[in-house]
RNA sequence: GCGAAUAUGGUGAAGUGGUUAACACGCCAGAUUGUGGCUCUGGUAUGCGUGGGUUCGAUCCCCACUAUUCGCCCCA
């Protein structure tokens, strides 16, 4: 059997509907921001990350998808968003031609040579922005609220934002010989790997794992102490603005970040739920003043954010975020012989043309077997179709739900779904997430005798496992809210049933 | 790059050094004379990761490999 690379996932089902899910909800938040699309290649010339992301961070030295094409040209695969989307910025002159900032988000797969984890893979899934060309605090601040309310839309809570400040290139060099003078005496003390920083990228021994503990290191400088009263200013600039965009936020003086072309704010976001394992960052960036300089173009300020999606979506499971997604049919239609299968075969198709979502019966099946395919997907109304109706221009159509049964005329039958759909709509919305244990958890189901499970396991038992998240609505923060929400906010369907308790920004 | 655990049918999994490897789910069919979901009955499954070794005999014991999962490093 052909299987998949190692730490690559094939993502389907319900697990794509949920990645289905997060992008619609990206993409009308970016659409609120006036963030643009742009996709660049998934490739590029290796200089172009190697440059960009400097040559001595981890990621670039041992952990980049490194190739020579065809034409001998050396290529990499995209191991983050950034780089390529500046050299883009260089290259299309946007500096130019859009107006300024510009302000891109893109969403697509990069690719890290590691070893897979829980929470890290070798295909990610990033989505990110960048925002190019303005270095007002203000933008800063505005990058971590996009980030910190995408997590909201979706209805994480327990999120944590650690922001801090390596200033500009003055403070961050002053800072870099202090941190080295500081940790020289003390370098027997360090474990192998902070050895080795000390040379490369002292600042990493900050966030150091194996020492973390150690005094040395909680006494070490700060980056803070070294920054120079413009950088100062600037990052009480920041925190002001995050103020008054309602941001929790801590300071955490350790945050350093991996990538050479950070200066000055640097965030990090991580989730605090348990079952989360190390890797619980969900997604970072911070501004980089010298980086279009760096990849050629001009003088250009930037300040950025990234998320995995993946660990995003692993943070809605763990805080058993049910999300408003449509699985259900809302039509399956059914013949009793083969002679009814030309009508019905008309029929799909003329009510999917009509813009019902419509199903029908595939392999032969019995009409009995029909049933049970129809029961499957989740249709809401069946339309079984026999030759004596046709022959009067009717057909019979059920009600899945109440299981009523009308026989109705041809011409009627999309007035008719028209008319039923937008009733049963509401009510069915509340039903479609009771139905199907898409949790992953354990399972509750009792009945030992049916179900062989022995403890522990994804369920499958396919009774109507007993799962306990129907709290959470996936909307905003503190709403309590039916679908018609009090504050005029629509990003979000909730469906509670409660009735409106929210508390959106600025209501 | 380093460390640990795991590997049985479509799924969740029992189990044993020796004829046809449990059970449950799923799927298909019948009872139901052209209307299912409950129930009952029957049927279905290329199944012990790959390659060696020990043994009269290995899915089970040993070794290697591969894959998966988790942790370290690093990162989203």
């Amino acid at each position: 059997m052909i299987i998949k690379p190692k730490g690559c996932h094939d993502i389907y089902g319900i697990e794509g509907k949920k990645w289905q899910y997060v992008n619609k909800v990206i993409d009308s938040l970016m659409e609120k921001y006036n963030y643009e699309f742009i996709r660049t290649p998934i490739f590029e010339s290796s200089e172009v990350f190697h440059r960009g992301m400097g040559n001595t961070t981890d990621v670039v030295t041992k952990e980049t998808y490194d190739f020579t094409d065809r034409g001998d040209r050396k290529m990499t695969l995209r191991p983050e968003g950034t780089a390529g989307i500046v050299r883009s910025y260089i290259e299309n002159k946007m500096y130019g031609n859009m107006p300024n900032p510009v302000k891109l988000y893109y969403n697509g797969t990069m690719y890290r040579y590691e070893r897979p984890q829980s929470g890290r893979d070798r295909e990610l899934t990033q989505f990110g922005i960048e925002l190019l060309g303005s270095d007002d605090p203000y933008s800063d601040s505005e990058v971590i609220s996009v980030a910190v309310n995408l997590y909201k839309m979706l209805g994480l809570r327990e999120i944590k934002v650690k922001i801090n400040s390596l200033g500009d290139n003055e403070s961050r060099n002053n800072y870099r010989e202090a941190l080295k003078d500081y940790f020289r005496p003390y370098l027997s003390e360090l474990c192998p790997d902070c050895k080795e920083r000390f040379e490369k990228n002292p600042l990493r021994i900050l966030d150091c794992k194996v020492d973390k503990d150690n005094e040395i290191l909680k006494n070490a400088p700060i980056t803070l102490d070294y920054l120079n009263e413009e950088s100062k200013e600037r990052f009480d600039k920041v925190r002001e603005y995050l103020e008054a965009l309602e941001v929790d936020y801590e300071i955490d003086p350790k945050l350093v970040r991996g990538l050479d072309y950070y200066n000055h704010t640097v965030f990090e976001i991580e989730a605090h739920v348990e079952g989360f394992g190390s890797n619980n960052v969900l997604g970072a960036g911070g501004r980089y003043n010298g980086l279009v300089e760096l990849l050629g173009g001009p003088s250009t300020p930037g300040v950025g954010f990234a998320c995995g999606i993946g660990r995003l979506i692993m943070a809605l499971d763990l805080e058993n975020i049910k999300l408003p997604i449509k699985e259900d049919i809302e039509v399956f239609v059914m013949y009793v012989s083969d002679t009814e299968k030309n009508y019905a075969a008309t029929l799909v198709q003329s009510l999917r043309m009509s813009g019902f979502r419509v199903e029908t019966e595939y392999t032969g099946r019995s009409l009995k077997a029909q049933f049970k395919q129809a029961d499957r997907l989740g249709a809401k109304y069946l339309i079984i179709l026999n030759d004596e109706d046709l022959r009067r221009n009717e057909l019979k159509i059920k009600n899945n739900k109440t299981k009523e049964e009308v026989t109705i005329g041809l011409d009627y039958l999309l007035y008719y779904l028209d008319e039923v759909l937008l009733e049963d709509e509401i009510e069915y919305k509340e039903e479609e997430y009771m139905e199907r244990c898409t949790c992953g958890d354990e399972c509750n189901c009792t009945e030992e005798k049916h179900c062989g499970c022995m403890g522990e396991h994804n369920c499958n038992c396919g009774e109507h496992c007993e799962c306990t998240h129907e709290d959470n609505c996936g909307c905003l923060d503190g709403c309590d809210c039916d679908d018609d929400c009090c504050c005029g906010h629509n990003e979000h369907e909730c469906h509670c049933g409660e009735d409106c308790k929210c508390h959106h920004e600025g209501e």
